[in-house]
DNA sequence: CGCCGCCGTTCCGTAAACGGAACGATGGGC
DNA sequence: GCCCATCGTTCCGTTTACGGAACGGCGGCG
């Protein structure tokens, strides 16, 4: 009988890979190169390419080094931001940054993705509700159906979400924007 | 002569043990033996007794199989709750939600909250860079020291931050705020 | 009592993650 | 043009994390 188990290794390989591409991102963001980053983290420039490209199972010990490095918690980099609550769409994918009450109204702030090419529409809110919306990048259309306002990146719109209201995506970039749903107390 | 005796690695040990320790704790909540979870999550009991006891620095491979198993994501077995980079001064404390890069700039998406009583002073960021703040609660007065702007709860300030600004709160109400940082590349 | 099943730890050979060094490629400075 | 610094990758010997097997300890059962 040949031995039961010969081991297998593709399924968690899509996991190591994106930790890499984290890591990379991280990196790149602060513009420096592979070696600096190595020698100040500590640990091997062949570790880190290996690290980066996936190629590698990292140890605890090597990704705590690197991150530290980073200045990002060792959770910034492994399996995606997972645990928040996300609204998926076909054209829109909301996810929840921070919810907050105080005595007049309750908040949520959403990190918004709008994708080219189409219109999310949502119904109309309770009345009274109010959105708030930040341009990072692209250009957004959005707003009440029969009113859309239009913003570039750095541009705020704002509309009361009691009538039928949608998302669009101006161009050919993906939008991405806060939100900021507001709820007066009931 | 023995060769340079490179390398010794104390600090991080402490860590490692937190982790194993957390890992213990939540196989005995389950009550389930060692011998059960190493079986079900397809490692060796001596890499499990090992990394328990805090004797081994586990590659993520490993810390995956166990966690999946135990139901929990990754991050729930790492150093503790979360440390997110939080920015704190005597009247305002900045919390890092989101950081974001595209080509034309990168942007810092922060949860701002201003105690009442007194003004906090940023210095000048570099040419181009401009600062969206939207008001949860509360009754802010920001911006530009010589040129402040106010905003209640549901409003929006925008201005250049090229030059000293501010931040205060008016009232007796504590400010919670979504700050949007916009850097152009450079 | 002796036996058996399971517990968690320890031993050990193997596979692989590690850091150092060498590599070709790229981009300034003179 | 040449030189030198630095980039990211690859090679290689050492270290070590890995799983399987053996170990002693402990409770249940005939």
């Amino acid at each position: 009988m040949t031995p039961p188990r010969p081991a297998r290794r593709p399924p968690l390989d899509a996991d190591a890979g994106a930790v890499g591409q984290r890591i990379r991102a991280l990196r790149a963001e602060r513009g420096i190169s592979l070696s600096t980053l190595a020698r100040a983290a500590g640990v091997g420039k062949a570790t880190l390419s290996a690290l980066e490209n996936g190629t590698r199972n990292p140890t605890l010990e090597t990704l705590y080094a690197i991150t530290a490095q980073l200045g990002v918690p060792l959770a910034a980099v492994l399996a995606g931001p997972a645990a928040t609550p996300t609204v998926r769409g076909a054209t829109v994918v909301a996810t929840l940054l921070e919810s907050f009450t105080d005595t007049d109204a309750s908040y949520e702030l959403y990190r918004l993705r709008v994708r080219p090419g189409g219109e999310q529409v949502s119904p109309a809110h309770r009345p009274g509700v109010t959105e708030h919306v930040t341009v990072f990048a692209g250009m957004l259309r959005a707003g009440p159906l029969d009113a859309p306002l239009t913003a570039a990146a750095g541009g705020h719109l704002r509309w009361t979400s009691d009538v039928p209201h949608g998302y669009a995506a101006l161009g050919e970039e993906e939008v991405a924007a806060s939100l900021l749903l507001r709820y007066p107390r009931s």
